[in-house]
DNA sequence: GTCTATAGCCCGATAGAC
DNA sequence: GTCTATCGGGCTATAGAC
């Protein structure tokens, strides 16, 4: 709850060392990353056209051309900036010293958080194809984040605040449950924000690992 | 088990009235089908070219042309013709007399059989953007499988086999954490077969609908 | 720096031989 | 029915005016 809160009001979710990074809506920079990640989202990465990044963002293609180097190079710093900022969302706000529990909670909270009020953000974290242009064949959604909790449950089991298994397919039963509830809502599935029903969601999640 | 057994003999799972609708690998209609949806998991329907398909396939442009009046065309034949044998597939095997949890248990062990057995159906399955070609906008595997699914969860709540509460995200739990195993095996990130972690799995799945 | 205009390329689709 | 050769079109990226 007090994620979403601060969510919503812009500027306290980015901390100072954080905001060089945010794909800033003023500049023209800015309005060409946000109408291609749109896009990019809606349609893939090869179905749009620069000519489209044009229309949409109204910056002309001359001044595309003096940010990026080439269509892929853009695609490359709006994958960049965009995974940065989504981990630093992650490593900025759940706290270290809660008990396995209380990061997992926080871990979702803010997984529905940014889905609510960062839905191009989420929406291109889950969509984006990562073998269309990225060299490495890691697919965005598996990368830190995904790790970090991995780690958290590894940990909660050998504490015993979890039940023994596979800490992996844990992890996996865990993010399965929140992942495909951010999913259904951003293709609009799920009527409800996920911050009103955030509770029986993490419920039913902590139930696939609790002891 | 008794299911990925049956699916690797590949006969007894395709019944008399499905066996039309499969996509023949003999045939050269097949071939190309078959080339092409490798192709399109894997780099998207835009970045693939009737080209690429010519050379994976073995088959030549005129004869591509003679089987399908355009590229969409092939695309949504290729779209149906899955799309309708994987939910052959559920709807021939999932027993319809049993109780709510054989019923689950039934769909997880499917998706897990054809995870394992038919990848690249699976993989079309959750990989191909609906939004990319075809017009209506419904995302592939929310369709009827998905709400059918929805009908066993809320047929177990009113029964009382289910712990009460939203059906829609009892539902949306349950196969969060079967499909996202399944992606994840697809993408090479969990190395076991499904089928040996096939009861972690259900059991984690189980937890979080149960009374 | 930013614009418009356009060069050069590859694609989807077709034509015509066999 | 199936092949190869090719056309028109839209794309990425650049050139040159301002």
């Amino acid at each position: 709850m007090f994620i979403a809160f601060d969510l919503q009001k812009e500027h306290s979710i980015y901390g100072e060392n954080v905001t060089q990074r945010i794909i800033d809506p003023q500049g023209k920079r800015g309005m060409v990353l946000r109408a291609a990640r749109k896009l990019f989202v809606e349609k893939g990465y090869y179905a749009v056209s620069i000519p489209a990044i044009v229309k949409a963002s109204g910056v002309s293609t001359g001044a595309i051309y003096s940010y990026f180097s080439n269509k892929e190079d853009l695609a490359r710093q709006l994958y960049e900036e965009t995974l940065d900022h989504f981990q630093d969302l992650f490593f900025a706000r759940v706290p270290q010293d809660s008990n396995t529990y209380g990061k997992l909670r926080a871990v979702a909270e803010l997984s529905f958080a940014i889905a609510e009020n960062e839905p191009e953000t989420m929406r291109y974290m889950l969509t984006i194809r990562h073998d269309e242009f990225i060299s490495d064949s890691v697919p965005i959604c598996y990368s830190e984040p995904f790790r970090w909790i991995q780690q958290i449950v590894a940990d909660g089991i050998a504490k015993g605040e979890l039940k023994a298994g596979d800490y992996f397919l844990s992890a996996v039963s865990f993010t399965g449950v929140i992942i495909r509830a951010v999913e259904l809502r951003l293709s609009g599935v799920i009527k409800d924000s996920l911050l009103d029903v955030s509770d029986e969601l993490i419920n039913n999640a902590w139930a696939t690992i609790r002891v």
